[in-house]
DNA sequence: CGCGTGCTTGACCAATGTCAAGTATGGTGG
DNA sequence: CCACCATACTTGACATTGGTCAAGCACGCG
């Protein structure tokens, strides 16, 4: 879900207003590497937030776009009656608040200490009016966006508790690595188990439970509570992908 | 899922190639009004098709883009053991094949006698470029497909099964709405129970015990197996948004 | 070091899945 | 036009997975 815009990006200074903003590679911020920060400054700005902290509310108006610098929010959907249903996590370079609609189709709220690059959304939208590429840069996006919901809908809909499990580490693992550029053994988990649960249409009960039952099979290791090691990932794919009969 | 991208559009004779299709909309089959019927042809032609026939396999290389004029298909998608989820079913207006990938994500079968324009996928990405609009309604089709799924995902993650047949009712509906422009009470299923199943992420047998449940309750009834009149709409949506208790 | 919150574990329960008949529908051929 | 057949649908009995409710534990913060 939420697939990353980050390709391999030039290095920028990491004093700079948009060192690690994916905007860049919008050709956003791209022009700020020509030192036009005034441009930057016109468009919007920086924004911090805490945990818990929501950025929108479902239903708000889409008057800003962000890009992810630092940190994680979760964005999710409610029911009138309270369900929740957890849409996906949100990393460094990831852009939120893109949206054809003017109201917010979910609510985003940061996971830990989270930064971002903010634009106005009318400054975002003439600015992509302007480069003809842009179109095409979203539209890309949105593909991507598409077929990570498609996947998560073949997991809601057919995988077990432990398929559902060994999946999201797997993404979690693959989504650290497109970041970071090298292998990834351990994942770090800025979202509570509840979080979790709700991304994965199961109770935060069962994913404890299935998390017990991985960490038996030597599969994963807990390092702390937020952070667990992969120990097996050809043994974690076979699960994912039910292969493999529990 | 899968919205159509069918606006209003200007009547074309019925007997005329590209009659109900909606390329018409994206300025495709615009051509065609103008009598450019060679256009046309260079781009692409018709395709008939049977229930049961696939349209093309999940890995196939996108070599075509299709836009149904006539019946219905389902779309969907295979685990290894062959639990399968189906992600949408696509009518009259509907875009299929377009990706940005060079492989569908999912495999394409119709279920009755179906009719579609095709074009061949290069000449389609051609003529796409050469409309800077384009690009923005190909981006606009995407966005409201993300918005169906990410709906869908609240369904397959958080509904229980007699919400996700209540919806699932509904949409048809709507969708049949948005086609005839007229409301809709009766509802063709053209689907089996088992693809109602594959798409709510149940069994056949559920279904079936829901449906049951639904009669029972007057808010549907069964006109024949495969089309049901919708008896109590506000019921049925009280349901769908998880309002009722059971 | 102690406290609170979030995580884990256990016992039990409910919803849905599985397996197996039975039934009905609608298509076909006499 | 009717009867038969195949297939799909429905229904029933039972199994299973995951959910619920309730303690207990432990991590990490102050």
């Amino acid at each position: 879900m939420a697939t990353s815009a980050a390709a391999v990006l030039p290095a920028l200074p990491a004093t700079h207003p948009c060192h690690g903003c994916a905007a860049r590679e919008l050709a956003l911020c791209g022009v700020l590497q020509e030192g036009e920060l005034a441009t930057f400054k016109s468009l919007g700005g920086h924004q911090q937030m805490s945990p818990g902290q929501p950025l929108f509310h479902e239903g708000d108006p889409t008057t800003q776009v962000f890009n992810i610098t630092r940190g994680s929010l979760k964005i999710y959907k409610l029911l009138p009656d309270g369900r929740r249903q957890v849409m996906g996590f949100m990393f460094p370079g990831d852009f939120l608040g893109i949206s054809i609609s003017d109201e917010h189709a979910f609510t985003a709220e940061a996971l830990e200490p989270t930064h971002m690059c903010r634009f106005a959304r009318n400054r975002f939208d003439d600015f992509v009016e302007e480069r003809p590429d842009m179109e095409r840069r979203l539209y890309s996006l949105a593909a991507h966006e598409l077929a990570a919901a498609q996947a998560q809908m073949v997991l809601l809909g057919r995988k077990s508790a432990a398929e559902r499990l060994a999946s999201f580490f797997l993404d979690l693992a693959q989504r650290a690595e497109r970041l970071g550029r090298a292998p990834v053994t351990a994942i770090d988990l800025p979202m509570s188990r509840l979080d979790i649960a709700d991304y994965l249409g199961l109770t935060k009960e069962t994913v404890s439970r299935v998390l017990a039952q991985l960490k038996q099979k030597r599969l994963i290791r807990l390092v702390t509570l937020n952070r667990i090691e992969i120990l097996d990932r050809e043994g974690l794919d076979a699960i994912a992908q039910g292969l493999t009969d529990n």
